[in-house]
DNA sequence: GAAGTATTTAAATAATAAGATAATTAAGCA
DNA sequence: TGCTTAATTATCTTATTATTTAAATACTTC
């Protein structure tokens, strides 16, 4: 997948510090949405809101079991900012920053 | 840096295609307010709020060049949006689902 | 089938976001 | 000084988000 509008919802699933924690507690494994709202302060509907979000955004698939609706991290789409991330890399990279100073240095000599 | 707030902010930030297509320009280099303008066709003040917005989460910093704003890309926040990753690497990474196959095949083996 | 548990939906509210147009600031130039 | 260019601030509108409480749904168990 990994289309602009995807990006759009996994990028605003992630500005909640609520849904940030929510999937820190996924990787630990599958998680019941009362599990996961046990250390939230919040209601039961928000946090239901959240999963929604986060289901959204495809960051967490939920089955069913009885009356469990199990979530499950879907590191997909992390993947996917990863990857979205990899453009920048060499900006922050030392083997492309000095790269750059050498092309910066070679510039100055012939100018 | 790199506490929760600031993640907050960045991740909001990136949540905008307007912003994170900005972001993209910048990685070529320094442009002013209206070089990052011209390719959208939203109001100029639209992309200077956009502009605070990516210049609050820290994405970008603002030089004064006589009446030009000209603006860069700051690398920091998009590494911390990569180091927030790191805890979820090992669910994707296929060296890791060896080892969790591994693990699982041994649990049923014993039980 | 009544009661309890897990979860979602509904409805309301307050805050924030994205966009527009109009007005303003600030710098450079004739 | 007055004109032009670059950019921001002000104001307004519309849409979305985060949250609440109360009600509804769905499944299990007695």
């Amino acid at each position: 997948m990994e289309d602009v509008e995807a990006l759009d919802a996994v990028f605003a699933a992630l500005a909640n510090p609520t849904r940030r924690a929510i999937l820190s507690r996924l990787a630990e494994g599958e998680a019941t949405v009362n599990t996961l709202a046990e250390p939230f302060k919040m209601s039961l509907p928000a946090i239901s809101k959240h999963l929604r979000v986060l289901e959204q955004a495809e960051l967490i698939t939920r089955g069913k079991d009885a009356q469990f609706r199990p979530c499950r991290l879907n590191a997909e789409r992390l993947k996917d900012v990863v990857h979205w991330t990899e453009q920048y890399r060499h900006i922050w990279d030392a083997r492309f920053d000095a790269l750059d100073r050498a092309i910066e240095d070679f510039k100055g000599d012939h100018e």
